[in-house]
DNA sequence: TAGCTCGTTGGACAA
DNA sequence: TTTGTCCAACGAGCT
């Protein structure tokens, strides 16, 4: 009797349900076996150290919801095209199905793959699922991608959704799960991230069902400031496709439906959403924005060389303190409260005028979220080589930024703590504080606590020569 | 077509 | 203390 098996080849999807590419062949073949390649492709960028961490928990995850479906999931590394010979040889495998990817780069080595399976009379698939829209599938009245961020989410959000889809059934008895990533560890820097964080589909999905339930209302305002921390918390969800931008946006409109109120909150929540989409537009239509500049001129920009700066900035030693409580968090839990990833990335670009890439590259390593797409869009707009950038002149002051935005110190105190016992008026400031104040607070600058890497008088004006010279 | 407005997230300084 | 104004130039997107 023929069987037909069927292949998901797993990406940023790691989720059983409305994962289309799974659906499909759940529906289409009597067996389906699901495969993850840990990719040594050139042109592919791997996790950096932190998403792999989390890459390993998610992994582990799916292949027990797969496997109550009766669909093994086989972990491998290679490159993409080899691996999949292996195992469509060794499983014979009939159909192929898996859901886009974006980048120039992957969409070329994806290409070639399905032309080749074809030729080997393969069936093969590709489906939309990890965006809300193709990056194709809206442009200009001219027709054209859209580079300003305004006019995208009025398209985008006059567009019909798609509804997500349901869990498949099962397409088999349950099976034991195998074991992931045999030979690989998480490194022991790991440790401090356990129990930070709830990895895997469920708790992508309890993570969005806590956000509308407790801090969406507060969100639009609260969002602004780090110690509250209102935000949904779901980018590294998303980021491995735990869940899907779709069902996101569609659980915030069903809330929303009832909840009138809360109408404008779920606007700005989903238009957050948006800023994903908007950030995969981009990196469909140009070339590599994790290199090159999406302004050309800043091409000719002067970056400094700085190498103490660089270290003391990823260190968490500015000598700023909002800043170094950023780079702390980020340190200490693979993430950092989006208002400070602001702040610290116009510190590192403007006032150090050091390369907008040296620092995508640091938080691409520490980040858990980190974003193919996300990362290096959100670090060009600060830098000013991005879409729709902000006008040169804005250049975040971190003191001001601190009092406006953790105007009581909490976030600051917790991260940075042998400050804490400065007085509110300088806990932003340590620098400019009296000397009284400061031995008052048991701080010797330079010693306990750095004084500040730059002048920022000075620095902003540098940074203002520097692009007014391009 | 030509013209108009606006640009996610700001700072400095004057009044 | 708060509010208003200015800070390049340009090009996207709309009317």
């Amino acid at each position: 009797m023929d069987r037909s098996t069927g292949l998901v080849w797993l990406r940023n999807d790691l989720r059983v349900s409305d994962n289309p590419a799974l659906a499909a062949a759940c529906r289409e073949s009597d067996a389906v076996v699901a495969l993850y390649i840990h990719e040594s492709d050139t042109g592919i960028r791997p996790p950096g150290a932190a998403a792999r961490w989390w890459l390993h928990h998610s992994l582990i995850d799916l292949g027990e919801s797969l496997a109550k479906l009766g669909i093994p999931l086989i972990v491998r590394s290679g490159k993409a095209a080899d691996v999949l010979a292996e195992v469509i040889k060794s499983e014979s495998i009939t159909t192929i199905h898996w859901n886009r990817r974006y980048a120039p780069a992957e969409v070329a080595l994806d290409k070639e793959i399905k032309e080749n399976l074809r030729q080997q009379d393969l069936a093969v698939t590709s489906h939309p699922g990890n965006v809300l829209v193709e990056p194709w599938m809206i442009e200009t009245g001219q027709g054209k991608p859209y580079s300003v961020f305004s006019p995208f989410w009025k398209t985008l959000r006059d567009k019909q959704i798609e509804q997500p889809l349901q869990k498949p059934h099962k397409v088999g008895d349950p099976i034991k799960p195998k074991q992931i990533d045999a030979d690989y560890r998480p490194p022991k820097w790991s440790k401090k991230f356990d129990g930070l964080w709830a990895i895997g589909e469920a708790a992508a999905h309890k993570a969005i069902d806590r956000f509308l339930e407790q801090n969406l209302e507060y969100y639009p305002e609260g969002r602004n400031f780090p110690a509250k921390d209102v935000t949904s918390r779901l980018s590294p969800h998303l980021r491995f496709g735990e869940i899907s931008p779709r069902q996101v946006w569609h659980t915030a409109l069903a809330r929303t439906h009832s909840h009138h109120d809360q109408r404008a909150a779920t606007e700005k929540f989903l238009s957050e959403l948006a800023w994903r989409d908007f950030s995969y537009h981009q990196l469909f239509h140009r070339e590599d924005i994790a290199k090159a500049p999406m302004q050309p001129k800043y091409s000719a920009m002067e970056w400094r060389s700085d190498e103490k700066a660089l270290h003391a900035w990823e260190k968490g030693e500015t000598g700023m303190p909002i800043v170094d409580a950023g780079m702390r968090q980020l340190w200490a839990t693979g993430y950092m409260h989006n208002r400070v990833r602001m702040l610290v990335a116009s510190l590192l670009s403007k006032n150090l005028l050091i390369d907008w890439r040296k620092g995508e590259n640091w938080f691409w390593d520490c980040l858990v979220d980190g974003d193919m797409a996300n990362n290096p869009a959100s670090w060009q707009w600060v830098a000013g080589s991005g879409l729709d950038a902000a006008p040169y002149f804005r250049i975040f002051n971190p003191a001001t930024q601190g009092e406006r935005f953790d105007a009581a110190g909490d976030y600051v105190r917790e991260w940075v703590p042998e400050i804490k016992a400065l007085p509110d008026k300088w806990i932003h400031n340590p620098s400019a504080a009296p000397k009284d104040v400061l031995k008052a607070a048991g701080i010797a600058l330079g010693t306990t606590y750095p004084r500040a890497i730059v002048d920022l008088k000075e620095s902003r004006e540098r940074a203002l020569e520097a692009q007014a010279r391009l």
